[in-house]
DNA sequence: CGGCATCCGTGACGATACTG
DNA sequence: CAGTATCGTCACGGATGCCG
């Protein structure tokens, strides 16, 4: 919660003072893809100073968004994570990549970009075609991979990382930059780019069978 | 827009672009409720000032979030309205309303308090149990009346409003400030409020009788 | 009177430098 | 590595003025 309060008895903006400050939100979408150390933090957020970073990092872990933790010896330094509260925020950012994607288009010479950051655009999308099965599942664009946890998981589990899953996935996902911006927006959907190709799953888990099987469904009924 | 952009080429910080800016996202809120002019959105965003008010509008305007009309001759001056694209900022707003609800304890002697600010929240919460009846439901708090719209509209409908609904409603609802508020912060369910019957839903069209039975299933289901 | 624009003080932000 | 210190700039909040 920033100093200056909205002072209104809304929910919304109740919201809005504790995570509505410039960068907090981007904030919580690093911490999503798991816990990450300072300088980390940093590095992912293309443009923000370090003193507005240490700010937020205490704002948020006062309004118990965020947590820090010590790293075992192998690790020196400490390390910033969710809450379960924060990991709550999942469906806010949801709906803010939602809600963007159409405006997304072509990326300014200018902008920052990190593969991962369409981890959270894609899993809006493909949440509802795991159907119940839940997993991990690695998806391989040309600038990096990054990995979804579909379905329940426990609480304080990460929606997402960057790089392959450290544990293994269950379904692996590949695509080109146009696809992964069409599902982004919303002009195309997973079962079409199934369909077309474009979007391949490999893996012999029931949630890569799932996923599949959305697209043959959806030929057949076309059919 | 504001002049400093993120510059990241992540649909999360091209939404926060836009309407990440201090005051924008409760200006969305306002407007949800229909469109107000210029002096009206002033008295029901208490602590904005005035410049700040006419340059997010301004932005917002630029953005196509939100559009600017003149006032057929009865009424003075213009009138501002979501375009249909700023009306698909609802699911961002609902999921920022449901995150806050717990987080809105009492509220504090400094906090402007309106009725219209809980439409939202219970939009979120009463949605899943109108099923797929659509229609107009006033909703009577002691502190005053507002309107929410159920199901899906033609575009550009406003999706709840102040005071009761102008053009007549499908169902009523009564309900007492705690009960409203444990809707809002989620540990009590729509359904259990009818059950135990703080929460009451008169009417005879579809609408309420779809509100009516989920509490009466979840009874026979409970016994 | 509605709809801003202007002025001004304060504080947040951004960039860089520096320290435990 | 993980921040703190410093400083210039800009956004915000409050008040007032202008103009149809």
């Amino acid at each position: 919660m920033p100093r200056r309060s909205y002072d209104q008895y809304c929910a919304i903006a109740r919201t809005l003072d504790t995570v509505g400050d410039r960068w907090s939100l981007l904030i919580v979408r690093e911490l999503l893809a798991g816990p990450l150390r300072y300088t980390d933090l940093f590095t992912d957020l293309p443009g923000i100073s370090t003193d507005v970073l240490a700010s937020r990092l205490r704002d948020l872990e006062r309004d118990g968004v965020v947590s820090r933790r010590r790293l075992p010896p192998p690790g020196t330094g400490s390390a910033y994570e969710l809450t379960e509260r924060g990991g709550a925020l999942l469906p806010v950012l949801g709906a803010l990549a939602v809600w963007g994607g159409p405006s997304l288009g072509a990326s300014a010479p200018t902008d920052a970009v990190r593969a991962h950051w369409f981890a959270l655009p894609l899993l809006a999308r493909l949440a509802p075609l795991a159907g119940d099965e839940r997993g991990v599942m690695d998806v391989t664009l040309p600038d990096g991979t990054f990995h979804l946890r579909l379905g329940d998981a426990p609480p304080g589990t990460p929606v997402c990382g960057r790089g392959p899953s450290p544990t293994g996935s269950d379904a692996s996902l590949t695509l080109d930059t146009a696809t992964c911006l069409s599902l982004a927006d919303g002009t195309l959907t997973a079962t079409d780019a199934l369909t077309a190709g474009t979007l391949t799953v490999t893996g012999e888990g029931p949630l890569a069978e799932s996923l599949r099987k959305h697209a043959t469904t959806a030929t057949a009924v076309r059919n």
